[in-house]
DNA sequence: AGTAGTAAGTTCCTTTTCAGAACCTGTCAA
DNA sequence: TTGACAGGTTCTGAAAAGGAACTTACTACT
């Protein structure tokens, strides 16, 4: 199986990661979510390759995640913008910074944290089911559907 | 920069992706949280390459997110199972499933959902911040360190 | 007029990774 | 002795990624 067919899977793990589960790609939202919407800026930070970005910033345009917007004419200029689709890509994010924190320290370097906007104080995310109100883990919840 | 180089870094994402952002290991651990623990199994349902699944599965006990633990001697043979680590990848895998059915509808089959155990109704996955008790969006919250 | 700088890519070439299939090893059962 | 099973390894060709240089359409400086 080649890893485009993913698109059309019933699983959604499948599916959610035909768009992100790229190499680079979460990457490159990080920026966008820390507010670098330019393809030099993106280029230099992430230290990837010019061809890998074009290619990753072009599906995730082609994907709805983000969209391109020029900034000025002429000579042509484009940023790039999270739209709605990947602004709800945040919860991921965060749960991979939860969870790299907690189970991947960093050599020697300082760690990067999240902290509220309103108090300044670092948060403790856990994912909830707002319907019961408790903590969702792997043993309170299963799938279902056809899997 | 090579993707490798990724786990030194400070940022947490790029920590947490040298683990998890290679292609098919997402989808590895969503079998691994399904119960599946053989190898033969694995390979047939995800229909990844045996080398390169006997490649991810080495990595992620490299990384303490799967332990190899022999179940039969003579021959010997080995199963998988998710280390505390690994279950505590849960959430990330919730978020995408959450993201995907969301945001990447399937074409035409069948959605597979989360329910929970207890009531069998359908979850809402929302992450909170348990110090303020907040839903956590990108704009409640800012990262904080050197980045 | 000529030179340098900027932003967003594209092109070319080499190296790494992946897909697909076949093969290997040790054991049991027919 | 042949076949099945489980968990891999080996091989070859195709696809993707790395690295560096080049392109285009401007603006600003000398």
């Amino acid at each position: 199986m080649k890893w485009n067919d993913l698109q059309t899977e019933a699983c959604p793990v499948a599916r959610g990661l035909s768009v992100i589960g790229d190499r680079w790609t979460m990457l490159v939202l990080r920026d966008c979510f820390l507010g670098v919407r330019r393809f030099e800026q993106m280029q230099e930070r992430l230290g990837i390759t010019r061809h890998v970005l074009a290619d990753r910033l072009r599906k995730l345009e082609a994907n709805g995640v983000l969209r391109r917007e020029r900034y000025q004419e002429r000579p042509p200029r484009h940023e790039y913008r999270l739209t709605e689709r990947g602004k709800a890509l945040y919860p991921v994010l965060v749960s991979v910074i939860e969870w790299a924190n907690a189970h991947v320290p960093p050599t020697g370097a300082p760690s990067v944290t999240l902290v509220s906007r309103e108090t300044g104080e670092p948060i403790l995310p856990v994912l909830i089911d707002m319907n019961t109100g408790k903590e969702i883990t792997y043993r309170t919840v299963t799938a279902l559907g056809s899997d």
